[in-house]
DNA sequence: TCGATTTGACCTTA
DNA sequence: TAAGGTCAAATCGA
């Protein structure tokens, strides 16, 4: 399996990121979802020799049905890998940009900050690991389990948050909700304290949600946030952060075909040299790319510059509307 | 004075 | 038994 460098960390820091849960992540989907995309287009390759060699092939609707379903079902696994991936974007630039002040490589500085309650990425504990799901918006599709950890507990209702720092303050951002804290401790192997907060209307209300926050190690600038429980209250005396749909479904409503080109019109709109320099829907534009993969060279830039567009327009639809039910989602 | 935070002791769990 | 989680008295600040 060919793998794909990022290319975004000066090599000399490589090592010390691959260790970096985030990065680990992103190569695994990478992997994925590559691998997902070349069987596919293996299966179809073999049919297309199929068809050259033997006349025969032409006529077997049961073969031709078969090479159909195998290439869509690994299309649409990649899509699978692609909506898991994408619901991680946050992350990633929240990596990206962590990673930027450390090493001073502009194009890590340069990647705007994502993290808003509707679009904070998370991670649910499951059964056999964790699995990344977005938080706050409803109807979010839940991930499954990406990356293994050990674990000494296992809750049901857990969810991990990554949320920036505010600067001068231990405090992570308002969600939403008013909390008191309760504790602190040191943890074994940490350079920062764990905060342990509980929901102020555990007494009133008797509402069992907690929280532990803890700044983690490698990325001071970012806090850890683990919610145990659901709150039971809904008397929050802070009003509850509600996801402003307005702006972001405008692609989603138009579903289908529709959808996919007033996505893809998006991207085109905002990057229209991305689309001009190259033929995406081009056969041996893409296989060269295709090869440039599998050869183990780096992803060419304008790639990543695409995919940077679809990610960062800020648009959870996007992928949702090129990808849409119709199409295979899974 | 009251509510929030701190902190050391105790409890729970793997 | 060690480490994480919770309790509750002490402390702080508005």
């Amino acid at each position: 399996m060919t793998s794909l460098s990022l290319s975004v960390y000066p090599a000399s820091s490589k090592k010390s990121y691959a260790s970096n849960p985030f990065v680990r992540l992103i190569q695994w989907h990478m992997e994925e979802i590559l691998s997902r995309i070349l069987d596919a287009c293996k299966i179809a390759r073999e049919l297309e020799s199929s068809l050259l060699l033997y006349v025969d092939v032409a006529s077997d609707a049961h073969y031709l049905l078969r090479s159909c379903e195998e290439i869509v079902g690994a299309f649409n696994k990649a899509v699978h890998g692609l909506y898991a991936m994408q619901s991680q974007a946050p992350s990633v630039q929240m990596l990206l940009m962590s990673a930027g002040e450390a090493t001073g490589n502009p194009f890590c500085t340069g990647v705007p900050a994502p993290i808003s309650p509707e679009n904070q990425p998370a991670v649910t504990e499951s059964e056999g690991g964790l699995s990344y799901v977005h938080s706050g918006a409803p109807g979010q599709r839940k991930g499954k389990s990406l990356v293994p950890r050990s674990s000494k507990k296992r809750h049901e209702g857990i969810s991990i948050e990554l949320v920036p720092a505010q600067p001068n303050m231990e405090n992570p951002p308002d969600d939403g909700y008013t909390w008191k804290k309760y504790g602190q401790k040191e943890i074994l192997n940490s350079r920062f304290p764990r905060s342990y907060y509980h929901c102020t209307h555990k007494h009133h209300h008797g509402c069992k949600a907690k929280k532990k926050v803890q700044r983690l190690d490698d990325y001071p600038s970012t806090l850890e946030v683990t919610y145990c429980g659901a709150h039971t209250c809904r008397t929050s005396l802070t009003p509850i952060l509600i996801p402003n749909d307005n702006n972001n479904n405008d692609d989603s409503q138009l579903g289908g075909h529709l959808g996919a080109q007033a996505a893809v019109q998006k991207v085109v709109a905002s990057q229209p040299s991305l689309i001009q320099d190259h033929n995406w829907f081009d056969r041996e534009d893409s296989s060269r790319y295709i090869e440039q993969m599998q050869g183990g060279g780096e992803v060419d830039c304008s790639v990543a510059e695409f995919a940077d567009v679809m990610f960062t327009l800020g648009s959870n639809s996007t992928l949702e509307a090129i990808f849409s039910p119709s199409q295979g989602k899974p």
